[in-house]
DNA sequence: GGAATTCTTCGGCGCGGACCGAAACGTCCG
DNA sequence: CGGACGTTTCGGTCCGCGCCGAAGAATTCC
């Protein structure tokens, strides 16, 4: 069988769009959901404008990016939740087994806020996400022994929290992503973004400095408390 | 923010494995589950087998392979199902809309067994895939609309067909893989793999040739109408 | 209109890595 | 024990690509 697989050179491609640091750095800075310019991936992958335009015009080539450009600036995005879940699923894959130890006391601090809170791109993740799923589950509302699926009554405590579940196209409902810090699924999917949608909006959570990190408020703490049961003190 | 993603060079890293040609022809060619010797992959990807064997000297080093040495023979797998649900994953992105004409006559027919019926590592995938997937779902022993899960009810069909669920560690028992012919989801995890195996087992299916295409036989299309109500004879 | 900002295009440099063939090493078999 | 086979190591070649700086295009601000 001398016959290459007709997609081998297709999946080497797609590979190598990612396999390259500085690509990987903006992917990566990409995964809080929001776009970015292409000025600001530059300081944040500490390379010259002119090398980033580059690599710009792969990824979006690539379909991994969506673009808009506004007057002089060129946004940039990850092209959809596919694109944002397949970065996930590689990042959980070399997520070190041992905690790496940071280099430096602020390292160790925007480490540590990550861990404790962040979005995955469109949900919620670390230990608030893990814990939020871990109550939906105790609870009754999410079923993880047999998949991974809201129960009924899952669909319903949606509902009573005034939290949309907006059935669009194909993509699941519930979904489990893997945690790179934790090690454990958490709630991704349309349910994961709605529930993160409503705590930012509503001011559960705010978003620390410019990335992915997110703290719990003190109205947060409360609506995690009653709605679910969570002690969410130690992740303020 | 001039601080790099501390992950980003383990990231690229990773997808540099997979950003070659030839590493990504043997990855696809492992996707039939069973392990290969360097020699066949070698001649499977039309390399020498000198420049074969630094491959998978890095594939290996790099987790995503796993080797046993056995005389003069060194067999490699994929390392684990993770590794080969990433593989499936990064293919499903790049899976052409339109389908590629093939090239030639025998191109054309093995594509088109491969779309009727074949082993996504361990699970059973194509349309013999999506068809035991949706007659799961119609009988309400699959759930897939508040995300991917087996019912209780569904839990009784694997024990009253005698197909016995493992769980074992972390792995879901029911999990959804993207089909990357027909787009569309198809049952993995525990559950996916225990059918693939039973059926294997049993002679409801056979492999064809020496990749992941399958056939199913007499006594599998009579298994699947008995038992889901399916009618395979289109895909003997 | 002119200046500042943002991004893109281009030439050129240098490193990394994929490839091969030749030779060495180990294993199996007659 | 010698020959066939599968695999590995090494030296050498070559191409791809990431990087920069300088110059150019587009847009906004004053």
């Amino acid at each position: 069988m001398t016959s290459r697989e007709p997609q081998a050179p297709r999946l080497a491609r797609l590979a190598a769009l990612i396999a390259d640091e500085t690509r990987a750095a903006c992917l990566l800075a990409l995964l809080d959901g929001r776009a970015w310019t292409a000025g600001e991936l530059a300081r944040h992958a500490g390379v010259a404008p002119s090398t980033l335009s580059e690599h710009l015009g792969k990824l979006v080539a690539g379909g991994l990016l969506a673009e808009e450009r506004q007057g002089r600036h060129r946004y940039v995005r990850l092209a959809d939740t596919r694109t944002a879940q397949l970065v996930e699923d590689l990042v959980a894959q070399v997520s070190p087994g041992a905690r790496p130890t940071p280099r430096s006391l602020r390292e160790a601090g925007a480490h540590s806020a990550m861990a404790r809170a962040r979005t995955c791109y469109d949900h919620l993740a670390g230990r608030l996400g893990i814990a939020l799923t871990d109550a939906l589950t105790g609870r009754g509302l999410l079923r993880q022994d047999t998949g991974f699926a809201l129960t009924d009554a899952g669909l319903g405590w949606f509902a009573a929290a005034g939290i949309p579940l907006e059935r669009t196209g194909r993509r699941p409902l519930a979904r489990a992503c893997l945690d790179w810090t934790e090690r454990r699924p958490h709630l991704a999917g349309v349910a994961g973004a709605a529930l993160c949608r409503h705590a930012l909006e509503t001011g559960w959570c705010v978003r620390i400095g410019s990335e992915r990190a997110v703290k719990v408020t003190a109205a947060g703490e409360r609506a995690f408390l009653d709605l679910l049961g969570v002690e969410a003190g130690s992740l303020r």
